[in-house]
DNA sequence: TAAATTCCGACCGCTTTTCTCGGGTATGAC
DNA sequence: GTCATACCCGAGAAAAGCGGTCGGAATTTA
């Protein structure tokens, strides 16, 4: 999981989207004027948003952006997720953790930056968009019952190397 | 809190340090070998660690450094504070969340950064060096009981603009 | 057809991060 | 006193990521 403005900016649209889309389409162009991102750059973060399958397009005039899911199935976890598509955390062999043991102390921290990544990941997709609106994202924001809640996997986080 | 190779560089350093002293100084060449890491910027992060209190330095020859508290009382979050010295988190006024609340959704997501500050924070704290040097970090790693137990202010995360 | 809007790929300047280099300076061993 | 060992320090190179631009193409409504 890496936390960087991106996913902030993708939050922070989402967040336009889901408060002022009532069923209409909300056309790009106005979130970026609201939220003040360029609108380019908004397109290439919705792009990534809609192959991950949180937002569904309406093209042509009147078109715009819908939630794919109700704004309280849709976890923050799952948006930073969608555009910031993270990368191994540690410089260990992908997947062997081979060159990890030999040194003995080199990869102590192993277990710890996978244990941070599922805090935060915790955290994050225990907080949905409906959260965020009504401004209740503090303390433990409550267990939701999502669409699926499968999603405890081993989550890396921030860049490596 | 800002997560970046630099914490994780300084955090196994640290490790490393406090696996392989038993009261004598280690030199940084020899962590720098085994950890991988470049002399000189090892040299760079344990500068910032010596400023910030968590290691001593013993110069000359058999020199090199030695943690300044027992490596149970030596916290991760206090490691990644010390060397990655974090910025603001939102690009809203500092000070002031003026130019915050002009735009309706715009810092919605304040709250929720801030927060996720929080439990990162919250997490790092409760982990220390002597618990990752014994590979316990998993689940609630037990929460210690520290030099002083006051580090629970807003802290800021990531880096903004 | 004309306008609105999503879609797409390439590119670019800037800042931050990561890392290197070339020197200093204290200290212990001989 | 000299010398090797190690910490100390600042300037700057190299790399990466971010935020943004541009120009166009596809799709739909009117």
């Amino acid at each position: 999981m890496k936390l960087s403005t991106k996913g902030r900016y993708a939050v922070m649209a989402m967040v336009d989207l889901a408060s002022t889309s009532n069923g209409n389409p909300v056309a790009l162009a106005d979130i970026a004027e609201r939220q003040e991102i360029s609108l380019s750059y908004l397109e290439q973060l919705f792009a990534k948003l809609r192959r991950g399958g949180l937002v569904r397009s309406v093209r042509g005039p009147g078109g715009g952006y819908l939630l794919a899911h109700a704004s309280d199935q849709t976890r923050i976890s799952d948006i930073i997720l969608a555009v910031d598509e993270p990368i191994r955390a540690t410089r260990c062999a992908p997947g062997s953790p081979v060159g990890c043991r030999v040194n003995k102390a080199r990869c102590l921290t192993h277990d710890l930056w996978e244990e941070l990544g599922n805090q935060i990941h915790l955290y994050l997709s225990s907080v949905t968009l409906a959260n965020v609106v009504s401004r209740r994202v503090l303390g433990t924001a409550g267990v939701i019952d999502g669409p699926e809640a499968e999603t405890a996997e081993a989550i890396p986080m921030v860049a490596a190397q």
